[in-house]
DNA sequence: TCGTTCCTGCCAATTCGA
DNA sequence: TCGAATTGGCAGGAACGA
């Protein structure tokens, strides 16, 4: 029987091959499926890598989109996070960076880095050692199982190791060595205009604490309370504070990594007791939704929220869903909408943030009938229990049945398209929603229509991503305008009334290009740099206006003693101040003069600030000064070098427009240069 | 209080694509 | 060529900081 043995092989290099491989195709930007913006640079990475490597964009990107936000690691910490993740290996970093990065890696849910600053005395079976600085590796005994457990320490190089301090285990290794890291700052060249900007997780700050005495089993009373939820919603931000969320996430670190055990108890990782995994919980609670109200402590509320998803939750779940996904995965059905809908709002590109916020509130799903859902909303509110029913989402397939929403129009518009409708019973699920969702108010009582666009959809003229990769290559200095799809609002419809809600800070707009215009301050798609100065702006209005205060140009002529101001506001002021009118009434008591020094109309191009920068002084003679860095900014009194006309400045505009490649912050964003037009 | 910046509806000019 | 999309300016109020 020899012919019938059973043999197995093991590839034991193929796990670092495939690793390589993938640091590799990172570094080409190759299948890189999402953009870590992390201070002014962009992280191109796979979302697969991320989410396996950190419980934080496992939990993030199950929500996320394409474009993801970190507020609370510097680039420099997040680069040499991006480098282990793909390399498992920390290359060299500097020693007064070390406890940075051990935070960081703690509040993105690094296990390895995280665990760096975890003592040994609080590891358990811990038999190795490391020698000094240069670290090695010691194979643990073969029948140790749980060495992913064991807590690695990194100590000075000069420091030498006494028996058991140091701990190395074969699930990881220190290199003391100089490693030829590659630290890549990812290319967006190629894919500027693929980036979506769907969501800024930004986690509240006054979650932090709550966390960190979730994570150390204090049961403070949670000071994140009506007051707390202010700063979360006040000014419409939904910002989240990383830190509460990696905290949380780092609590979780276990159930997202099935081939790790716990860590011990006392992992400063994992020192978050066993009873509140709250990794569905304590991470959504950060993406809260600003309209809820989150007054009582986690605690209270990470019980039965648990308990509920518990119950709900599929067998092949590893216990850390979000709850969106546990939301979407309750029905079969309503899973494979919301798939599509996310699939073909923007291809890998979840509506992210309002999908985040909806997160923030655990839904218990039960079946209700054929093709009705019914999601009861566990949220944080004052009342852990709600009744049941309080916060419903009804969630029905208007081709299979409930018709509620035909009747209306705009809603059998909808569903004649092809769309679903949910109808929400409560509003404060209406920050929840995924872009693109039309949200119908005042339908019935109380209730809120949400028509979510499905394939093929393209509602208000929003142009469809185009989805085809691009290389590099594909950036010419010609390259057209391209049309991207926005993944960055979702509209309420109240009482025939169109507003744009922007699904980052939720505020509201009448027209659609203000949004679209607000929206840069979320994401810095665009930049408005100064060209007199090293500020930059998100909008170029913005730029416009602080670029008179360089030129000093005053446009604004008061009519009555012809005085003139730079701006309106100071001219206001001084019509009502001094002549005691009123600006703003029907008569026209200033005059506004055409702009000199600013004519040129720009898209957002980033000036080449090595270049002179031309002032214009009274007379409308042009000279050209330093870009301030020397203290010679914006100033006519500086000596000028060469006289200009005009006729030197006005040049058209056309193809005498670059892309320049911007070396700043490693960054390899093309930007738009016109070298000699200011 | 004042100056500056931010915000947003509205509008016009420009650009793009069918 | 024309409609749609994009972009930026303006008005006027609000917020913020010195």
């Amino acid at each position: 029987m020899e012919g019938k043995n059973l043999i197995s092989a093991t590839d034991t290099q193929y796990s670092n091959v495939l690793l390589q491989s993938l640091n590799e195709q990172r570094g080409h930007g190759l299948f890189c499926d999402v953009t870590v913006i992390v201070e002014d640079r962009k992280f191109r990475a796979h979302r697969n890598i991320l989410s396996a490597s950190s419980t934080y964009f496992h939990q993030l990107f199950s929500v996320a989109g394409q474009v993801v936000e970190l507020s609370f690691v510097r680039a420099e910490i997040f680069a040499e996070i991006l480098n282990y993740i793909y390399s498992s290996k920390i290359i060299s970093i500097r020693s007064d960076l070390l406890d940075e990065l051990i935070k960081s890696g703690q509040q993105l849910g690094v296990k390895f880095i995280a665990d760096l600053g975890v003592p040994p005395s609080e590891g358990k079976n811990m038999p190795s050692k490391v020698k000094d600085g240069a670290s090695e590796t010691s194979t643990s005994s073969p029948g140790q199982k749980d060495a992913e457990t064991q807590v690695p320490v990194i100590r000075p190089e000069s420091q030498e190791v006494t028996d058991g301090m140091p701990v190395i285990t074969q699930s990881f290794s220190l290199h003391g060595i100089e490693y030829e890291t590659t630290k890549i700052t990812v290319s967006d060249s190629d894919d500027d205009d693929d980036v979506i900007f769907c969501s800024e997780i930004v986690p509240p700050k006054e979650c932090i604490k709550d966390l960190k005495a979730a994570a150390q089993n204090q049961p403070s009373p949670s000071p994140a309370g009506v007051s707390d939820q202010k700063s979360c919603g006040s000014g419409g931000s939904p910002h989240l504070t990383s830190t509460t969320t990696a905290q949380k996430l780092t609590s979780s670190t276990s159930q997202l990594s099935p081939n790790q055990t716990q860590p011990s108890a006392e992992s400063l990782v994992s020192a978050t007791p066993q009873h509140l995994t709250p990794n569905i919980i304590v991470l959504n609670k950060p993406l809260l939704n600003t309209s809820l109200s989150a007054s009582s402590s986690h605690q209270t509320h990470v019980t039965p929220t648990i308990n509920l998803l518990e119950e709900n939750q599929q067998p092949s779940n590893n216990g850390s869903l979000t709850e969106v996904e546990t939301t979407a995965v309750d029905d079969e059905e309503v899973v494979e909408d919301d798939v599509d809908i996310i699939s073909s709002s923007s291809p890998g590109s979840v509506s992210s943030s309002s999908l985040v916020q909806q997160s923030s509130v655990p839904k218990v799903a039960t079946t209700e009938g054929s093709g009705v859902q019914k999601k009861q909303v566990v949220t944080f509110s004052q009342e852990p229990f709600a009744k049941p029913g309080e916060f419903k989402i009804k969630i029905s397939d208007v081709l299979t049945g409930n018709n509620k929403e035909l009747s209306s129009g705009l809603a059998s518009k909808q569903v004649a398209e092809g769309q679903k409708i949910i109808t929400l019973d409560t509003a404060t699920e209406i920050g929840g929603l995924s872009t693109g969702c039309k949200v119908y108010a005042n339908i019935g009582e109380d209730t809120y229509d949400i028509v979510i666009p499905v394939k093929g959809d393209s509602e208000e003229g929003e142009a469809k991503l185009d989805e085809t990769p691009r290389t590099s290559g594909g950036d010419s200095p010609n390259r057209k305008r391209m049309k991207v799809k926005h993944d960055d609002h979702y509209e309420l419809i109240v009482d025939g009334r169109v507003y744009y809600i922007c699904i980052v800070c939720k505020r509201s707009y009448a027209c659609l290009t203000s949004l679209r215009r607000h929206f840069n301050v979320h994401s810095w798609e665009k930049k408005y740099p100064c060209r007199y100065c090293d500020k930059v702006f998100p909008l170029a209005e913005y730029r416009t206006k602080h670029e008179i205060h360089h030129t000093g140009e005053r446009r604004y002529q008061c009519l009555t003693c012809g005085k003139s101001f730079i701006n309106y506001q100071i001219t206001a002021s001084h019509i009502r101040s001094v002549h005691s009118q009123d600006p703003s009434g029907d008569t026209k008591l200033y005059r506004l003069h055409p702009c000199r020094s600013l004519q040129i109309r720009q898209y957002a191009y980033i000036t080449d600030h090595s270049s002179s920068i031309p002032v214009i002084n009274e007379g409308g003679i042009v000279y050209r000064v330093g870009t301030g860095k020397d203290g010679t900014e914006g100033t006519t009194s500086n000596p000028p070098a060469k006289q200009i006309t005009w006729d030197d400045i006005f040049i058209p505009q056309g193809n005498e427009a670059i892309f320049k490649q911007n070396p700043s912050e490693g960054s390899t964003e093309f930007e738009f240069v016109i070298p000699e037009s200011y």
